[in-house]
RNA sequence: GGGGCCGUAGCUCAGUUGGGAGAGCGCAGCGUUCGCAAUGCUGAGGUCGAGGGUUCGAUCCCCUUCGGCUCCA
C-alpha cells in the first residue's frame, strides 16, 4: 500500500465518523509567537482547548505537518543516525472537542488498526495512565484486545501537558512490536525496548493544571489523537526503518543519481538529506526563508548541514534544489502548496547553497589551517569561535570535522566567547532612557499619557512629574501630542513652555505606557509650574507622516513586484527619508526599483483617503491586514486602509491622503545580511531635493563633456579608455626615455678597486621610472655601484644600486640608502640590489653628489676579495 | 544597533618585520596532430574597491567611504 493510500484512508476513515477534514496549518504558526515552528497537530486546535475559540466542528481529522529541531525528544544530531528521528514529520490525527469522549477514541483507534489495516493483534499493546481506570477498562470491552496487553504507566508516559499550567489529562498509547520474533514479546520491553514502537498517542484533555500544580476538571473534555505517519507507513510497508518507505525512498534513489554512491554501503548521510530536503521544501512553500535568526536561521542549518553530508557523497555543487523537485512530486497531491510555489522553493534553495558553498569552502580551509597549525589535540574556544563568527562556519561542522581528524573541541571555551559577544552587542544597545536613574518629582496627581497625537499636534497639558538627567529633563504630561517612538517611527520633537521657562523636546519615548519628552532647558532656569502649553514640531511630523504611509505603499508594492515571501524585516521612519528592511535573497535590480517607484507614485497620484479605524484584532486580520511579525498587538488594533491597495495595523502617523506624500524615491538598495536586503527611501521635498541634486550633477557633467545627457555614458567610457591608452604610452616611453643618459654615464664612471662608481643627477619625475633606470645602470656597470639622483620642487629623490658581486661582498643597496639619506636629513632603504632615499632638500645637489662620492669610494677601497 | 572578515588579471585566489605585483583556469597568436581529444611555446590582460594620512617608499600600517560575507542584539 502507498503512503498516499495510508494517509487518505486515515482520513476517510474518520470521515466516515462524522469527522470533517481540516487542512494543515502552515508550518509557521500564525498566532503563536512561542513556538518556532508547528510542531504537533493540536497546536492549531489550542485556543478551542484554552477555551478561547469554539471550534467550528465538533469533529475533526488532518494530517498536519511538523517541524522539531530541538528539545529532548528530536536532538538535531541524532537525525538520520537511527531509522525514525526525523526534523519534518506528518502527524495523522482525530479529535474531539466536547464531543465523543476516550471509549470512541479507543475502539476506532483498534477498529482502523486491526480490520481496516489489519495489523496484527499479536504484535500491539495499549498503554493507559496508572490512575486512568476508565481507560483500562474501556480497553478491555469495546476492543478484543488480549487484556494483558493492556498495560499501565506513570506520569512520565501517559500523561499529557501543554505546558506547566493549561489544559492536561492522561493519555493512552498503541505500541507495536517490529521484533523478528513475535513469541519473545514481554511487556518489559514496551517503553524501554527500540523493537516497540509506539504508533498512536491518544490525548484525553479532562484537566486544567492550575498554579500550585493542583488539577481541576474542564467543563468540556476532548480527544487529540496523534499517530506518526511516517512509522504506520513502514509497519504498513513492512519496513524496519522510516527511509525504506515510498516515503524516503525516492529522494533516497534520486541521491544515488546524484551522487553516484550507494544508499546502503553508507545510510547515515542518504537520511540526513533525505530528512533534510523535506523539511526544508515544506517550510519555504510556508514562508520561511534561510536568514541569520530565528525560524530562517533554523531553515538555513539544516540546508547547511543537508550540504555538508552531501559533499561527503561527491554531490555536485548544488544538489538539494533538485531533490526539492523529487518531494514536489512526492507530496504535492496531498499538499498542493509546494506545487505552486515550486519554483519559488527551488530557486531559494539553490540560491542558498551557492552561499554556502561559499561560506563553507572559506570556512574548510580555515579550518584546516587552524587543525594544521594545532600544538595540542583540542581546537581552542575562541578559533572555533572565529570560525564560526566571522566565517559563519557552525559549531557542530566545526566539532564534526575535528572528529574526524581526530580532534576535539573546547566548546565551554566557544561558549565563553559567545556569551561575551552577546554582552557586547547588549551593553552596546541604544540609547535607553534610565528611568530609575534620578527622582521623579511629582507635580500633580492623576492619570498620565493620554495620547491624542493623531488629532492635534498642541495642547495645553499639566506635568504630572519630571526628573533631572545628565542636563536634561524628562517630563511626563497628563496628555500628550506627542508620539513615543514605537514601530518604526521616530519620536516627536517640539516645545512645552510653562510659566517662566520653555523646554526644547529632542525626542519623545515610551516607557510602559508612559510618554517620556526628552527635553532641553532653553529658557528659564527650573520647571515652576504644572500648567504648560505644548507644540510638536508639525512641519516635522507631517514629513514624518509621509514617509510613514509611503511605507506602507511600498511594503504592498515591494510584494507585489518581488514576490509574496517578502516580509518586514525591520522598518525605520524618520523626518528625512525612511529605511525598510525586507526578507529577499537576492539584489533587486534596477528595473524592479523603478517598477517600486512607479507603484507607489501611481498610488501617490490617485491621491486616495485613508482610512483608519480601531478594531478587534482578529477582526483585522480575518479582513486581510498586514501583521508585521514579532510586533506585538493588542487586542484592540489601528488598521490603516489606502483603498483596496494596502492593509496594514500600525500604531503611527500618517498623511490624509495618498496625495500628501507628494513625491516618491527610492536613494539606496543594499544588503544587510544574507536574504535581507535593506532600502532607503525618500518622500515629498525629499525626493525633490534628490532629484533635482541628481540633475544638478548630471547638467554639470553635460556641461563640462558637452554632449548631450543620452550621450554621457558612451562619452566617458571613450575618456576613459583613451586616458588608458595614453598612460599605457606614457609608461612606454618614459621607460626607453632617459636611456640615453644612462649610457653617457656608463661611459663615465670612476673605477676604484677594479669596480665602478657611477654618480649623476638625471631628470625623472617619477620613481618607479627612476628604478628603472637604476636597473639599466645596474647591468650597464656589470660590477659595482651606481647612484641616480632626481630632484623636483625641492623633493630630493635617490636610487642607488648594487651589482651581484659586490652583495656577495657584503654591500647593500639598502645600507647605503639608509646611510645617505639620514646623512642629508632624510630616508631611505630597500633591497640589496636596488633601493631608494629621499627627502626635502634646498642645497646644491652636485655638492652633496660629490659628498657621497668620497663616502662611497671610501666604501669600495674597503672591500676585501 | 554592536562586533569580526573579505575586496588583487575575464574567473578562482596566493601575496609579512612596508622595498620592482603573482599562480591556476580562461582568452589571443603560433606550433605538434589527417581530424578530434590532447598538448608545447609565446603573448595580451592590473587605477591591488575608492579617497585621504603616515613613510624615502604603501596591495600591506592608520582614518574615512563604497560593495559583499558573517555573528550577536
Amino acid at each position: 500500500m502507498k503512503a498516499k493510500e495510508i494517509r487518505q484512508q486515515f482520513i476517510e476513515f474518520f470521515q466516515e465518523k462524522g469527522h470533517t477534514f481540516v487542512r494543515s496549518a502552515s508550518l509557521v504558526p500564525q498566532d503563536d509567537p512561542t513556538l518556532i515552528f508547528t510542531n504537533a497537530g493540536m497546536n492549531q486546535f489550542k485556543p478551542i482547548f484554552l477555551g478561547k475559540k469554539s471550534p467550528e466542528h465538533p469533529r475533526a481529522v488532518n494530517s498536519q505537518k511538523c517541524i522539531r529541531v530541538s528539545g529532548k525528544h528530536n536532538d538535531l544530531e541524532e537525525v538520520g543516525q537511527d531509522a525514525f528521528h526525523h526534523t519534518f514529520f506528518e502527524m495523522l490525527g482525530n479529535w474531539s472537542f466536547g464531543d465523543y469522549q476516550k471509549s470512541e477514541a479507543i475502539q476506532w483507534a483498534w477498529e482502523l488498526f486491526t480490520e481496516v489495516w489489519k495489523l496484527d493483534k499479536k504484535r500491539l499493546w495499549a498503554t493507559v495512565y496508572e490512575d486512568d481506570d476508565e481507560a483500562d477498562e474501556l480497553w478491555k470491552t469495546v476492543t478484543d484486545i488480549d487484556p494483558s496487553r493492556v498495560l499501565r504507566y506513570g506520569k512520565k508516559d501517559n500523561f499529557w501537558e501543554m505546558g506547566e499550567t493549561g489544559p492536561c489529562g492522561p493519555c493512552s498509547e498503541i505500541h507495536y512490536y517490529v521484533g523478528d520474533d513475535p513469541s519473545n514479546q514481554s511487556s518489559d520491553g514496551v517503553n524501554v525496548s527500540p523493537d516497540y514502537w509506539e504508533l498512536w498517542n491518544l490525548v484525553f484533555i479532562q484537566n486544567e493544571c492550575m498554579s500550585d500544580g493542583s488539577l481541576i476538571d474542564l467543563p468540556e473534555t476532548h480527544v487529540d489523537t496523534g499517530a506518526g505517519f511516517e512509522r504506520i507507513t513502514a509497519i504498513l510497508q513492512e519496513k524496519s526503518s522510516n527511509y525504506d518507505t515510498d516515503l524516503f525512498h525516492p529522494i533516497i534513489s534520486a541521491a544515488e543519481n546524484l551522487s553516484g554512491s550507494s544508499y546502503d554501503d553508507d545510510p547515515v548521510p542518504f537520511r540526513v538529506i533525505a530528512d533534510h530536503i523535506r523539511m526544508l521544501t515544506f517550510s519555504i512553500a510556508d514562508g520561511v526563508l534561510p536568514s541569520n535568526d530565528g525560524r530562517g536561521y533554523v531553515a538555513r542549518r539544516i540546508l547547511r548541514r543537508a550540504a555538508r553530508f552531501g559533499r561527503k557523497l561527491g554531490m555536485p555543487d548544488t544538489f538539494l534544489h533538485k531533490l526539492a523537485g523529487v518531494v514536489v512530486d512526492l507530496m504535492g497531491d496531498a499538499y498542493p502548496e509546494l506545487v505552486e510555489r515550486r519554483s519559488h522553493l527551488e530557486k531559494v534553495i539553490e540560491a542558498e547553497e551557492i552561499k554556502f558553498n561559499e561560506t563553507l569552502d572559506r570556512g574548510l580551509d580555515n579550518f584546516q589551517k587552524i587543525a594544521d597549525s594545532l600544538d595540542g589535540k583540542e581546537i581552542s574556544g575562541e578559533a572555533a569561535f572565529k570560525l564560526y563568527d566571522t566565517y559563519g562556519f557552525p559549531l557542530d561542522l566545526t566539532e564534526q570535522m575535528a572528529q574526524e581528524q581526530g580532534l576535539s573541541v573546547d566548546t565551554k571555551g566557544f561558549e565563553a566567547a559567545m556569551e561575551k559577544q552577546k554582552e557586547k552587542a547588549r551593553s552596546a544597545g541604544k540609547f535607553t532612557i534610565d528611568t530609575d536613574a534620578g527622582e521623579w518629582v511629582e507635580l500633580t496627581k492623576g492619570e498620565d499619557s493620554e495620547f491624542i497625537g493623531y488629532d492635534d499636534t498642541s495642547s495645553k497639558s499639566e506635568i504630572r512629574r519630571y526628573q533631572q538627567v545628565n542636563g536634561k529633563y524628562l517630563i511626563i504630561l497628563d496628555k500628550t501630542p506627542f508620539y513615543a517612538e514605537q514601530g518604526g517611527q521616530v519620536g516627536d520633537t517640539g516645545f512645552i513652555s510653562g510659566k517662566d521657562f520653555e523646554l526644547r523636546v529632542v525626542d519623545t519615548v515610551k516607557d510602559g505606557e508612559s510618554h517620556i519628552h526628552v527635553t532641553e532647558m532653553v529658557e528659564g532656569e527650573e520647571v515652576n509650574s504644572a500648567k504648560v502649553t505644548v507644540e510638536v514640531e508639525q512641519i516635522r511630523r507631517e514629513a514624518i507622516g509621509k514617509n510613514h504611509t509611503a511605507t506602507h505603499l511600498m511594503h504592498k508594492a515591494l510584494k507585489m513586484v518581488l514576490g509574496d515571501h517578502v516580509q518586514q524585516a525591520g522598518s525605520l521612519v524618520g523626518p528625512e527619508h525612511l529605511r525598510f528592511d525586507l526578507t529577499h535573497y537576492e539584489k533587486i535590480t534596477n528595473e524592479q526599483i523603478e517598477q517600486i517607484e512607479e507603484i507607489v507614485n501611481n498610488r501617490i497620484m490617485k491621491n486616495t483617503p485613508l482610512d483608519i479605524t480601531i478594531k478587534g484584532f482578529d477582526e483585522a486580520r480575518k479582513e486581510g491586514a498586514e501583521a508585521i511579525f514579532e510586533e506585538k498587538y493588542g487586542d484592540e488594533v489601528r488598521m490603516i486602509t489606502i483603498g483596496e491597495f494596502s492593509k496594514e495595523l500600525c500604531g503611527g502617523s500618517h498623511v490624509k491622503r495618498t496625495g500628501d506624500i507628494g513625491f516618491f524615491k527610492i536613494t539606496e538598495e543594499s544588503s544587510l545580511s544574507s536574504g535581507v536586503r535593506r532600502i532607503f527611501a525618500v518622500t515629498g521635498t525629499g525626493a525633490l531635493c534628490y532629484v533635482t541634486e541628481g540633475f544638478r550633477q548630471l547638467i554639470k557633467l553635460q556641461q563640462m563633456l558637452n554632449v548631450p545627457v543620452s550621450e554621457l555614458e558612451s562619452r566617458i567610457n571613450q575618456l576613459l579608455e583613451k586616458n588608458r591608452d595614453l598612460e599605457k604610452k606614457l609608461r612606454k616611453r618614459s621607460a626607453s626615455g632617459g636611456a640615453e643618459k644612462v649610457t653617457a654615464i656608463i661611459n663615465d664612471t670612476l673605477e676604484v678597486n677594479g669596480r665602478k662608481l657611477a654618480i649623476s643627477d638625471i631628470e625623472s619625475d617619477d620613481i618607479d621610472h627612476l628604478k628603472l633606470l637604476g636597473d639599466h645602470l645596474a647591468s650597464g656597470l656589470g660590477s659595482g655601484i651606481g647612484v641616480l639622483a632626481s630632484i623636483e620642487d625641492s623633493k630630493l629623490t635617490l636610487v642607488f644600486v648594487v651589482t651581484q658581486d659586490l652583495i656577495v661582498a657584503g654591500v647593500k643597496a639598502g645600507d647605503i640608502a639608509r646611510e645617505q639619506g639620514k646623512k642629508l636629513g632624510g630616508g631611505g632603504g630597500g633591497q640589496p640590489h636596488l633601493a631608494t632615499a629621499g627627502l626635502k632638500f634646498s642645497g646644491s645637489v652636485s655638492k652633496a653628489l660629490d659628498d657621497m662620492k668620497v663616502d662611497l669610494t671610501e666604501l669600495l677601497e674597503g672591500i676585501n676579495e
